[in-house]
DNA sequence: GGAATAGTGTCTCTGAGACAATATCTA
DNA sequence: TAGATATTGTCTCAGAGACACTATTCC
């Protein structure tokens, strides 16, 4: 480091930075299914007692996706996958311990990866409705700092991904039927899809958003479903 | 404040946090018009002599949007509008002088507010092609830290809001003609946009996008145009 | 008249949107 | 066979996309 110009950084006062993370993630076998965050209540410390969304303080050195990955791992046990920014909620009163800039993050895996995590101070909220609203115990909202606003900017971000394409972020595997699909999509949209012209619009050779492997899967009811995975498109 | 809990704010090393303005207009009377972004030659102090976004440090109180007008008002005379974040940049080696994070912003004025500010060490620089890449005295890139991604970033930003609607940003006035906002948008988005299929998607009535004021434009050559305004869809 | 702009007509093609029919499997 | 799922057929309508044409104005 530069150390002739360092005193241009240490004249100025500076805040703390926190990362705070929304994990969403779909809980399968539910019908209709459900888009959740992940939230824990804060056991010691400033906001005991208090259900808010998992977040650490960055540290020097460290990469804000690495802080959100960190939190994660140290809050509630989760192993993230890939976090992405949302914004910097800056509102000056946000904290009232003092000047804290959080940079909101939002990530979304398999359900699989974060049930070992649920415990009573760890749990899913469902987000539901066109305006999301955080819902733990069946009341809205309420969680500490503006993270209800967090959650809101997720859910947003979460559906933009699914309406573009078929599974972005993985949470099926690397084959699935178109079943599987649009029941994981109308979790995340929070809504019905018309079967057929959905599907349509997802096979469309022009778009190249599925490619079909030539397998089956069978066991279930119903005709054999055709398996897909992910397109270059 | 709650004094109570200000330690656990204090016992975590804090970094700088900057905010960087990637202000961009159209010069009006260019054929084709082309998307700029304001720069500043840096003339005290870490990076003297080379060319950067405007930005400044974050003061304690203060929105982040504040500390862009202000880094605006400051660095280079100019009032913006309405800062928008593009995010965080936080690469630990961005700034050779310590942990630096910088929030990155976009701001879209009219030219006539930021002529007056342009001198030798205020200039724009053309954003151009399918990469925009900023341009000084006719050569591309070379801005301080990660500017250049800033501008990028700022470039996408501008054309999403122009894709979607008529002069979002207001860059024209209240009234316009279907062929300056062609112009305009034709700059924004860095391309030739089709008169007859774009005026008719502008004009559609279910979309709302335009009014019709009644008003005809004369004076230039042509016949008279008709006068809109932004409509509320 | 020529150049530049304003505005409209018309054709094709694709995809959205909606209904319906048929096929295949399990229980 | 009933129920659930898989898959395809077909119709309409709106809009994208592409050409072409006429009208108005200034020089």
């Amino acid at each position: 480091m530069s150390s002739v110009h360092r005193s241009e950084l240490e004249n100025w006062p500076r805040p703390s930075v926190a990362v705070d993370v929304a994990l969403l993630t779909v809980v399968p076998g539910e019908s209709p299914g459900r888009l959740s965050v992940l939230l824990h209540r804060r056991a010691v410390g400033y906001g005991e007692g208090r259900w808010s969304l998992p977040g650490t303080f960055v540290h020097e050195g460290e990469r804000l996706a690495q802080s959100a990955l960190r939190a994660l791992k140290d809050k509630v046990r989760v192993q993230g996958e890939r976090p992405e920014q949302l914004g910097v909620f800056d509102d000056p009163g946000r904290d009232d311990r003092g000047w804290v800039l959080s940079v909101a993050h939002v990530d979304l895996i398999p359900y699989a990866r974060l049930e070992p995590a649920l415990t009573d101070a760890c749990a899913l909220a469902a987000v539901e409705g066109e305006i999301p609203a955080a819902v733990v115990d069946g009341h809205a909202g309420g969680l500490l700092f503006d993270h209800d606003e967090i959650v809101a900017k997720a859910v947003g971000w979460a559906r933009d991904a699914y309406e573009q394409k078929p599974d972005p972020l993985g949470l099926l595997g690397e084959e699935f039927t178109l079943y599987e699909l649009q029941r994981l999509h109308e979790a995340v949209l929070g809504g019905v899809l018309p079967k057929d012209r959905w599907r349509r619009s997802m096979e469309s050779p022009e778009r190249g958003l599925l490619e079909s492997t030539g397998g089956y899967q069978r066991g279930s009811v119903g005709a054999p479903a055709r398996l897909f995975r992910r397109g270059s498109g």
